[in-house]
Parts: C-alpha cells; structure tokens; sequence
DNA sequence: ATGCCTTTGAAGGGG
DNA sequence: CCCCTTCAAAGGCAT
C-alpha cells in the first residue's frame, strides 16, 4: 500500500550502487569456482562490473550465444529476459534509472510474458493481467519509462511467444521475470484473430508489435481477439478469466495506437486503472483468477490445451476446485536476482546443474551491493504486493502439498550437537582456498531488506572491509546441511553460522566446535563449483547490523559441514 | 517419469 | 514471539 504511492521508496538511489558493488563483485567472483569456474566467474563478475561500464562487452557477448538459438519458446522467452537482465544491469549502471527513485522498477515490472504465478502455463493471460496489474501498482514515472521506449526489437516477436516480445520491450523486464510456463503457449486463442499464428504453436501473434508489445502478450488463448489491450484479461477459453470489472478493463486503450514502446508504457497506465477498479472480490468469488490455472491444464507448450483451451468453458466450476488452481508465490528478491543472473552465471561457468548454479548465486547475491540487493528486494515487495492486490485470499499455504513433502525429517537427524557450530549452513566450510577469497563482505550489500525503506538500509555505508571477512573465512560447503534449517534451525543466537553472525554479537565463538571436517555429504557428487560455491548462508537481510559483525564469525567459525544430516 | 539438490526469502502454522 | 516448514526457479542427476 503505503508503497504504492510512495513508491516506497524511495530512496533507493541507486547512485551508488555501482561503486560499492565493482569492489565487491570482484573479489567474489574470485572466489568463485573452481578454476575454470573461477575464471568464469571473473568473466561473470567483470562484465557485470564492466557492465556498468561498459555497457555492451560481454554481456552482450553473452546474450548473444544465448539468444541465437532459441530452442524452446519457452527458453527462448528465457533466454531473452536474461538479456534483458544484463542490459538492464547496464542500464542501471549507466545511470539511466537513475532518475527513478526506483530505478528498475518500473522497467522490471514489465510482465514477462508468462504468469508468474500460474504454474500452469494455461492461465498466461492471467498472468499478463498480473503483469500489469503490477504497474499500476508501481508508480512507474511514466517519463522514464518513455526513455528508454525505445523499442527494441520487435523482432523476437517471432517466437511465438509474446514473453519474448516482452523482453525486447525492457531489459528491466527480467528481473521480474517470472516463469515461461505460463505462457502457454498452448493455449489457442479460440478465436484468436487471424493476425498472426504461429505456424508451430499456433499461437496467434499480434501483428503489430505495438499492441502486442510486451505488454499484452497475447497468449495463444488469451487474446483471442485481440489486440486489444486488455485482451490479456481474457481468459484462453475465451472467456475472460475475469470479470473483471469491466469499468476498468474495459478502457480503450490509447496504446493501440502507440508504438510498441509507447504501447508499453502506456499499458502502464492503464493498467493501474485496472487494478484498482478491480475488486480483488472478482476472482474470489470463484471466478477463475486470470492468474489462476487449473492444474490440469498444465498445458503442455503448445497445443495441447486443445479441449480445455477451447472450451472456453468458464465453467470451472469443480475441476477448477479440484485443481486448485495453483497460485505460485511471488517470487522473494533472491529468485528474482537467480532469474536473472542465472543465465549469466550459467553461461559462464560450465556448471549446468542448477543446485551448484545456486550456490554460486547465493555468493553472488551476497557480494551484491546493497543497491542491487534493494532493488530486488523492493521488486519482490512489489511483486508481493501486487499478487497480494490479485489473489487476495490467496495464501502460501494453499500451495502446501503440491510438492511432495520435502525430507522434512532431516531436521531430526541432525543432531542436536551438531547444531551449534554450524548447522545450518555450516555456512562455512573449507573450500578450497580461492574460494574463500570472496567476500561476504558483500554481506553488507545483501542485506538490505525490503523493508521499507530500503534507503535507511543504503544508507548505511558499508564499507566494512571485507577483506578480513574473507580471508578469514572459511567456506562452507553447504552441501546439504539440513535444508529446513536454514537460520531458523540455529538458534538465533547461534545461527549465525555462517554469516550472521548472528547479529549482534559480534563475536561468536560459536564453538567452534564443530569443525568440520568432514566433508560434505554431498550423498551426490557435486561438482566442484558448487563446492566452491558454497557460501555461508546470508544472514536475514534485515540484519543489516549483523554484516558487520559477521566476520568476526567467520574467523572463529569453524567449518561445520553439515552434511546432511538427514538421516 | 519423478524427485532431489541447491540457494535465499517469504509466509503461515504451531508451540 | 519464536521456531519450523514449505514453496518459489531451475536443470542436471539419481532413482
């Protein structure tokens, strides 16, 4: 709320970011991996510091072998929003959101193309809806947002994907990427205008960028008709997912008109229009939430919707209970940042797996200045806020259970003694050395919280060296410590282990005991790099209090591997 | 074919 | 109020 108007924040000047966060990103990307992976790393770290730069180099590089082959739509659409992301650092860098008092947001609302939230890629209409609902809620300066319209190519509209479009539309966009599945690209539109379809999929595009841009993905189902705007609304089937109310809907849009950079941003516009006229109320009432997808759906990526898409249906009626229609949560600043960055760090490292990938992420995440980091936690405020405005009665809990359970049982095994090192994440264990080089130091950086003012948090000016941290520190293979654990598990004051150190007190002697030697019990092999990777957990980001302190831990902090103790 | 692994953060339930 | 659990993304690997 509050945020909305405010934009919250306000503060979160950006400015800064990049000095503080060349200084840190370098030594963290040393750490890295392994030595391949270290190199890769360096690449990853330097052209994210000669992002800011330079805008182009590597990253475009990168982009560039990325993108060419789009294999799936849905990676492609991936794939795409990765170069956004990267051009999105750059822009940042480059000072261009500057003038924002958030700068990405208003770029990084921009809807990827999916839902974010259904799981299913079915709803993607809904999840355009969510989309724009977002940037209402943003209060995207539409001046700046004009500036960089400048669209940038259409091109990719050529997948059939619309997400792709959106790409193009901001760089920005990535950051709130949200999953491809939604798109669906399956869903046919019933009626889709014979615009344009694509030959595989079928999905209708829109013949003119502009209207489609990015903002209105159709989706195969979605538009059905249209290029209009709130086509989005529309639900595959062809009915619209909601009632929306009409009144706001319902407005024309000027964007058709506009180009497709005007386009997008002017579906900014309208869409907080929709936004408040919606009464949350709608989708509750039982009518099928946009972003809502039946599971059943689940549609595979093309086509298949066939007897559901079709069916326009609005009738969801049981199936739609049964369903559940699965609500994915919004997506917390890290997965934002992972979104991100995780094509980078992929292409850079020869790491594939995404366990170790996530691991070198949650290092990078740390090194992050707190800029970066505030930019991702407002955006993943926002996107709470949003999916909060949208799903109203929506609850975390509702998703319980979809996964199978995860071994909670692990937090039985570890055994209590082992908890005090380092449990947890025994954040830190012995890498090999070049590992340790990184510094949490960015820990300062990462813990910007999303309160809500992040500025308060900025404002602090780390600084805090981070040299001792990290040669102090040790690493910590986390392998699989227990995974429920995570600080919850140490006991707060304890829990620091790794990085936090747990706040406040600066030092703690945390025995040590727990060294650690064992190595991690990976019950897998895992490669190096994710060995490397491993970092201490970070501390909450509110603790902002505890960076500093935190390295005090990691000199004392003996490794604790935890394996897993599951078991 | 399904789940695991891994990361951080958020949310909610239970004590 | 604190602790614990689950889920969010992602993709190779294991079962």
């Amino acid at each position: 709320m509050p945020q909305l108007n405010g934009g919250g924040g306000d503060e979160l000047g950006a400015n800064d970011e990049l000095i503080s966060f060349k200084d840190e990103g370098e030594q963290e990307e040393k750490i890295s991996e392994n030595v391949s992976a270290e190199r890769d790393l360096d690449d990853v770290k330097s052209s994210l510091v000669n992002e800011s730069e330079n805008n182009s180099s590597s990253s475009d590089s990168e982009q560039t072998e990325r993108r060419p082959q789009p294999r799936a739509d849905l990676e492609s659409y991936e794939k795409a929003r990765e170069y956004f992301t990267e051009a999105l650092r750059r822009q940042q860098d480059g000072g261009f959101f500057k003038s924002p008092h958030y700068p990405g947001y208003p770029f990084l609302m921009i809807p990827d193309l999916g839902n974010p939230y259904l799981s299913n890629g079915a709803l993607s209409p809904s999840a355009r809806t969510y989309l724009q609902m977002k940037w209402p809620l943003l209060d995207v300066p539409g001046t700046a947002a004009l500036k960089d319209s400048r669209s940038p190519t259409p091109g990719h509209l050529s997948n059939k994907v619309p997400v792709v479009q959106h790409a193009h539309m901001h760089p920005l966009t990535p950051l709130i990427t949200y999953s491809s599945e939604h798109f669906s690209p399956g869903t046919p539109p019933a009626h889709l205008s014979p615009e344009i379809l694509d030959p595989k999929t079928g999905i209708p595009r829109t013949p003119h960028p502009s209207e489609l841009s990015p903002y209105y993905p159709l989706s195969p189902g979605a538009m059905g008709q249209i290029p209009h705007p709130l086509g989005w609304l529309v639900p595959q089937q062809g009915q619209p997912m909601y009632p929306i109310t009409a009144g706001g809907f319902r407005h024309p849009y000027p964007a058709l008109a506009m180009n497709a950079s005007m386009s997008s941003l002017v579906s900014s516009r309208f869409s907080p229009h929709i936004v408040p006229h919606h009464p949350h109320g709608l989708h509750q009432t039982g009518i099928p939430h946009p972003a809502i997808v039946s599971p059943a759906i689940k549609q595979e990526p093309n086509g298949e919707l066939s007897p559901a898409a079709n069916t326009k249906s609005p009738v969801p009626t049981k199936k739609e209970e049964d369903k559940k229609p699965h609500i994915k949560k919004p997506l917390n600043a890290f997965m934002l940042y992972m979104k991100e960055m995780r094509a980078k760090v992929v292409a850079e490292c020869t790491l594939k797996e995404s366990a170790a990938i996530n691991q070198i992420l949650g290092r990078r995440w740390h090194s992050l200045s707190r800029e970066e980091q505030a930019k991702y936690y407002e955006l993943a405020r926002k996107e709470r806020q949003l999916h909060s405005q949208l799903y109203p009665g929506w609850s975390a809990r509702d998703n319980y259970g979809r996964r199978k359970k995860r071994k909670r049982d692990n937090k039985t095994d570890s055994t209590p003694e082992d908890f005090s090192a380092g449990n947890k994440k025994p954040c830190v264990q012995y890498l090999p050395q070049e590992k340790m080089i990184d510094s949490p130091a960015s820990s300062h950086g990462s813990m910007l919280d999303s309160p809500a003012t992040p500025s308060a948090a900025l404002a602090s000016p780390a600084a805090p060296a981070p040299t001792h941290s990290e040669q102090a520190q040790p690493l910590s293979l986390t392998t699989k410590p227990d995974r429920h654990h995570h600080f919850p598990l140490l006991s707060k004051p304890s829990s620091s282990s790794c990085t936090s150190s747990s706040s406040s007190s600066s030092s703690q002697p945390t025995s040590s005991s727990g060294s650690q030697s064992t190595p991690p019990l990976l019950s897998r092999p895992l490669p190096l790099a994710s060995l490397h990777a491993s970092l201490f957990s970070p501390p909450s980001p509110f603790h902002q209090a505890a960076f500093h302190s935190h390295h005090a831990l990691f000199q004392s902090q003996p490794l604790s591997l935890v394996t897993k103790s599951a078991d």
